[in-house]
DNA sequence: AATGAATGAGGGTTCATTCAT
DNA sequence: TATGAATGAACCCTCATTCAT
């Protein structure tokens, strides 16, 4: 806890952090992540049991103290969800207020234990998507055509996290995609969900 | 020639798609995929130059001899955008026929020739449905709204490439999201395409 | 014996020639030399033993049928030095004569059962020389002077076979340089060998 | 820094040294070297880059720090040739000063960034020699002449180099031969370079 | 006589991890 | 806390040779 300590550590979360987003999670090198970080790899040893413990520190850094990450992450966004589809802009800040993270998650940790945390979490907002259909729309809508929509939502999610947008563009553009989202879902639905969302 | 040189061959280009398309190319392991093929590493050398050789060949293998990867298949597929939206199932129907093709070439050849497929075949689509929203949309649209929407779109065919569909369902799902699609491209573009396309 | 047999055989021994010349026989490649010569590797194996049974058949058939190569040729080569050093240019001649064959065993031969060919041919030069020595010079010439001088003769032998030169040039410098040698020799030994030889 | 590691390094060096000049570089296997050093195939990638880095560290080794190889080497070496042949004593003694040095670079250095040492080494020499002639000799030499000359001159180093001498033994052996280059030398110019050189 | 697929050992190299210091 | 040398398995690939056809 020394402040040499912090240091070492704080050097290997970033360096790895860089090269996770780089070369994914199995394809980074630790020996690369030490050099990096200016940093023997015994010395990684001392703070990192091993180089998954690595990510998953860099991982829990990014969601901080306060979040549970594998229930309380998932109920947060998917609550949203529940509360229709007004919501996308708040959505679309979390993500990019936590952009380096939902990198790492969606698209860097293959051989780590948070390995299809993508999936998982589009699950739940397959469960929340097809809720909300059974709610409001006037026609059924097939479970596998939610599963699709879903993945073009994540696909949206992901145009924003691995584009090169601030988040105030990344915002704008999520404001101009409601227009086709909420078009495109009353139509599916046969729904009107009027002009406010 | 004869019967067990083909054998050999084809159980390596069996054993490698399949290791391929869980592993992507850079980690899949030559000797698991001889393992698998239940063939010496040496006989792999017999058959293919190097382990690229082998990914080449079964990405080829899958396309047949009648279509020139890199410039005919582009050309095909944004050829269909570019007949307007109704052909989404034409799309689609070419995706499904070589399925395990566009899967290898879409995420798992990273480190091959053909790493960046997607990418390139992405940035046709893009310029494809620009050029598209500039001579029907009565509102310009932002370009980055566009490569957002074509993101949707890639999820879309991803969605059935890699989930459990058969052709007949995936064919069904894309007609199903030709609604949610147009009246999402209708409003966004302020444009009425009627109702057949 | 049949014309096909002859031409594999043949084109077997032209393309191990040109390899062995190339890369020496340790680190010339079976398979290109088969490569080379148009021929399967199983069909090499019909021909010859081994790598070291090619090289072995290249050399006796450089040497022709009427020499055995390993006392004979020795003796041959040996013989003319022991007439003093008037036959400089008939030595050359001969190894001219058989560029490639020497070039095989001076060079190239390092793994094969003719490693240190050249070795043991130069002993005997030294045993001839020292001889020539005790029988002609006023002044007695240590014996590691001999090997030195030995030594450079054959870089003069190996200056010629494997240089670029026509066997003409060949001679032609042979002939100048025993200007250089006969003084030298003479002055070393404080013997005057006359003008003609 | 340790003591531990300055031996690995220092066996690997030693035993690097040992299979490149019996083997030369590329026949050397690198297992070999680090059997014949105790030491494990990982561990060498500790200390050396490559093959080749241990190769280039032995020879630099050898070199000093004080020479730099590619340009002051050989004008050193050059520069002496150029004060005429009264020097051929000086030129031995570096030569077996740096003994293991010029073997490798002269025999084993195929497949290395030091390839084709020896040869740019004797052409410099080629010119250095036609330059001497061309000051000295009342008769032109041939340039082809020369190359022998040149050839034999190193055949006299490379006698003693690989030969089994003591360094004193190699000099008395190049004073002994110094009357006989001198004199065939004048023999061949037509010059009388006097009784000291 | 000829094929060429198959073998299995060995080539150089990189890796995450351990451990004496 | 930190070093960095050491491990040993795994990486892709090449080799001379064998053998069923």
């Amino acid at each position: 806890m020394s402040g040499k300590d912090f240091d070492t550590r704080a050097a290997l979360v970033r360096s790895g952090r860089q090269e996770f987003l780089e070369h994914g999670f199995r394809d980074a090198s630790l020996r690369a992540i030490c050099k990096r970080a200016n940093v023997t790899t015994g010395a990684f040893y001392v703070h990192f049991k091993n180089k998954e413990a690595l990510f998953a520190s860099i991982v829990e850094a990014d969601l901080g103290d306060y979040l549970d990450l594998y229930d309380g992450m998932l109920a947060r966004l998917t609550a949203k969800v529940q509360q229709a589809n007004d919501n996308e802009v708040a959505i679309m800040e979390y993500l990019m207020d936590h952009r380096d993270l939902f990198r790492l998650l969606f698209d860097c940790s293959e051989g780590t234990r948070y390995e299809g945390f993508k999936e998982r979490l589009i699950h739940k907002f397959e469960d929340s998507y097809q809720a909300f259909f059974e709610a409001y729309a006037c026609v059924p809508v097939d479970h596998e055509v939610t599963k699709t929509l879903v993945q073009m939502k994540f696909a949206q999610y992901c145009s924003m996290l691995f584009g090169d947008y601030s988040k105030e563009q990344a915002l704008q553009i999520t404001g101009r995609l409601q227009t086709f989202t909420r078009a495109g879902l009353a139509a599916l639905l046969h729904t009107d969900f009027g002009s406010s969302g």
